[in-house]
DNA sequence: ATCCCGAGGG
DNA sequence: CCCTCTGGAT
């Protein structure tokens, strides 16, 4: 049977595919373990800000094992202007630590082992996992995609996880890496947390703000 | 002056 | 369940 909902979902994804062709990250990296830091060091800043300080960060830190045996000042030091910077200094390390312990030094693909990784929550590794490695292992849900999904009427949910769940139910498992990146450009973009661009939204036409 | 917003810790 | 950590953007 097809709801009503599911109908939109579809129309949305039809939609978004048109307005974000590339459905790209934003972090640049060259491997999971690149785009594991990017993403750890993402939160509450730019990602033009974390490509700012990256290229210093992977010349002295190019994998797992140059940054376990890295000081916590040092990796401060590097990633000072993306804010939170002792928080993510001690995730990095704990990070970097536990890649090589438990991993070879490699970044794991599946998102039981990512998740038990310090500073890596659900979000972080749906990234990675979907990004690094076309792991389609959920749909990445942070602040962005939480929003733009409420406004749309996808979900009523709160908790990341339920909306995850209500995602997921949705669309169909081979578009979650493109729609996760695609949701995350649009709600940056346009259907920003402090002043939404309806006027020039793609996704007006589905979207129940508009208009009320 | 206020908001941004991920993960761990209390 | 709610608080905290931070510099930058608005």
């Amino acid at each position: 049977m097809e709801t009503a909902l599911s109908q939109r979902a579809k129309k949305l994804q039809a939609l978004l595919a048109e307005a974000y062709p590339e459905a790209r990250c934003e972090l640049d990296h060259r491997n999971a373990y690149e785009l594991l830091v990017a993403t750890i060091l993402s939160a509450q800043c730019t990602d033009a800000r974390v490509n700012q300080v990256t290229p210093a960060f992977f010349a002295r830190f190019p994998d797992a094992h140059a940054l376990a045996q890295a000081g916590q000042e040092e990796v401060e030091e590097l990633i000072k202007s993306t804010g939170f910077y002792r928080n993510k200094a001690k995730a990095l390390l704990g990070m970097a630590k536990a890649l090589v312990e438990r991993h070879g030094g490699e970044v794991p693909r599946d998102m039981e082992a990512m998740v038990k990784l310090p500073g890596v929550g659900r979000k972080t590794a749906n990234v990675v996992l979907g990004t690094a490695y076309g792991l389609a292992t959920g749909i990445v849900v942070d602040t962005h995609v939480a929003r733009v999904s409420q406004r749309l009427g996808l979900t009523t949910a709160q908790d990341p996880e339920k909306i995850e769940q209500d995602l997921m139910a949705l669309f169909p498992k081979n578009q979650w890496v493109a729609l996760s990146h695609r949701l995350i450009l649009h709600g940056r973009y346009v259907c920003k947390a402090r002043k939404p661009a309806c006027s020039s939204c793609r996704l007006a036409e589905i979207c129940p703000r508009v208009g009320v």
